[in-house]
DNA sequence: GCCAACGTTGGC
DNA sequence: GCCAACGTTGGC
């Protein structure tokens, strides 16, 4: 099992529309990083679903991976979709700047990669994640 | 809305 | 194959 940390602007597909739909396709990933990233995901894997751009950049909610990378059936080019489904909410949300204030995720790709959109996660960072979440 | 950081492209 | 120019992302 694997964790990941996916990325989405609100405007765009928020967690609010991701709970109501319960499943979608995770499209839009066109950076070679981030495409090997999501080749890696296992059905069952669980990803961090973190919102950017808007107001406070946080982590706001956990969904699993459904379906394993597929092509984009939108294009011929080498780019490929997951089907994701929503898993949990956190009990709050946790927020890039206390990711950042964290001397245990210091090394988290979030922090020292902030561009890449699909980012893989330790066990040890998903945990502290976690923790946090809840305190 | 600005700009820094980074990835990609293309000329040489 | 290097590197400058350009485009995009995302934090602020």
């Amino acid at each position: 099992m694997n964790y990941w940390l996916i990325k989405s602007d609100p405007e765009t597909y928020s967690f609010e529309r991701m709970k109501k739909e319960k499943k979608t396709f995770w499209d839009g990933v066109h950076n070679y990083a981030a495409r090997n990233n999501l080749k890696a995901m296992k059905k069952g894997d669980l990803c961090f679903f973190y919102e950017s751009m808007n107001g406070e950049p946080s982590i706001v909610g956990i969904v699993k991976v459904i379906k394993e990378h597929y092509q984009d059936p939108t294009t011929t080019d080498p780019w490929v979709w997951v089907d994701v489904q929503y898993a949990e909410d956190v009990k709050r949300p946790v927020s890039l700047k206390e990711v950042k204030a964290n001397e245990k995720l210091t090394q988290m790709a979030l922090v020292r990669l902030s561009r890449l959109s699909v980012q893989p996660v330790t066990k040890e960072e998903w945990e502290e994640v976690m923790k946090m979440s809840k305190s």
